[in-house]
DNA sequence: AAATTATTTAATCAAATGATTAATTTCTGC
DNA sequence: GCAGAAATTAATCATTTGATTAAATAATTT
């Protein structure tokens, strides 16, 4: 056993690879990432990156594409769903972010950033913005506050889901343990709901 | 003239770096970016970065430090601050936040990013979590709304002041054009001490 | 103005880094 | 069990990249 990752034991070498690749990129960015960090991690030979994915770049493509998916592909199907009401999205889509970022803290930052460093070649892959405009949760927020864009709401929602954890690391020192900060992102799960229907609702 | 930047012109050839790594480091993040990016961005030869800064990794020291400087500073004296209450200092620091990264919106992403995959040499260098709990703010904070933990309300105000511009990328392709984008930013200078008004007194 | 110091430049270095190669081992189909 | 294919390895390559050097130029001092 000893350094060997849990989840590593019966994947093939091109998992691994993938699965360390998605780490290491995750943790240090594409940019401070190296390729014998990755083949370490991944605990194989640096020629087998080469061998099943051609390039460092095109590894990230591929990772890059995976986690831009698991940061927004949640929304697309919560967002375009008619038969719930808005309240029931704004509840589903934040226990959905809480529960995943706690899994996955790093997420956003990675995401975000990388997409910063080349915009142009990544940013038009988040599909959530496409369906957006003509999307339920869209038209509903409209009906219930047409003298405010819809899209403020939206800032607002993604940021108090989002941000907490995009700032986790400069947050984590005021909040002390890891078990407390746990904590009150679970205490988020029902509150930014009781929030975002009072933004609703008054002002 | 020609790419010469404006404020470039008369600045000492220590500033023209520093200024060029600023803009380099901040695009680009630490790992992507390379020293000749710099020089060429400063217009001077390579080598006098290293004879002014002595490495890339000492030039970056100092610019992350305005950096982080940038984003947090312009808490500590609202946040300390007695005298003014807690409606004022909401609207204070979304007005000064609004205001500060419609000039510099790939500040927090950079400078969160860089924390991110160094937080053991960065994280510590933010000051404003120190002052945090002993704060005017947060004393208000509680007085206010004592049955809810006031760092959450530090999270959402935080989160809607800053989230917007680090997901700008992401965002900008909804919004359209830069004007519309800025637009909607002033339009938040109003609504977010509303809405943090609205979460502390209801709910 | 001469001497000294500070700044700038072009050329170069050494290490890091992504990628390839050729040989070896393991697996698969027959 | 064997032949061919696939996977793996150690060694090496070529380029990039941060940094240095020695010479040239500019600024400052006396």
């Amino acid at each position: 056993m000893a350094k060997v990752k849990k989840a590593e034991l019966d994947l093939s070498t091109e998992e691994k690879i993938k699965e360390a690749a998605s780490i290491v990129f995750t943790k240090k960015g594409y940019g401070n990432a190296r390729t014998r960090d990755i083949a370490e991690e991944a605990g194989i030979n640096l020629a087998l990156l080469n061998y099943y994915f051609r390039s460092k770049e095109k590894l990230f493509q591929i990772v890059m594409a995976e986690r831009i998916e698991k940061l927004f592909g949640v929304l697309a199907p919560i967002l375009n769903d008619a038969s719930t009401t808005l309240d029931e999205k704004l509840e589903k889509i934040t226990e959905n972010y809480v529960d995943m970022l706690l899994e996955h803290p790093d997420l956003p930052i990675f995401v975000l950033s990388e997409i910063r460093s080349n915009p142009e070649q990544l940013a038009n892959r988040v599909q959530a913005p496409k369906i957006l405009k003509e999307s339920a949760f869209v038209k509903q927020l409209m009906e219930r506050r047409s003298d405010i864009n819809p899209l403020h709401f939206i800032i607002n929602l993604l940021g108090m889901n989002l941000f907490p954890f995009v700032a986790k690391p400069v947050l984590q020192p005021i909040l002390g343990s890891e078990d407390f900060y746990r904590q009150m992102m679970v205490q988020r799960k029902k509150l930014i709901p009781v929030w975002m229907k009072l933004m609703l609702d008054h002002g």
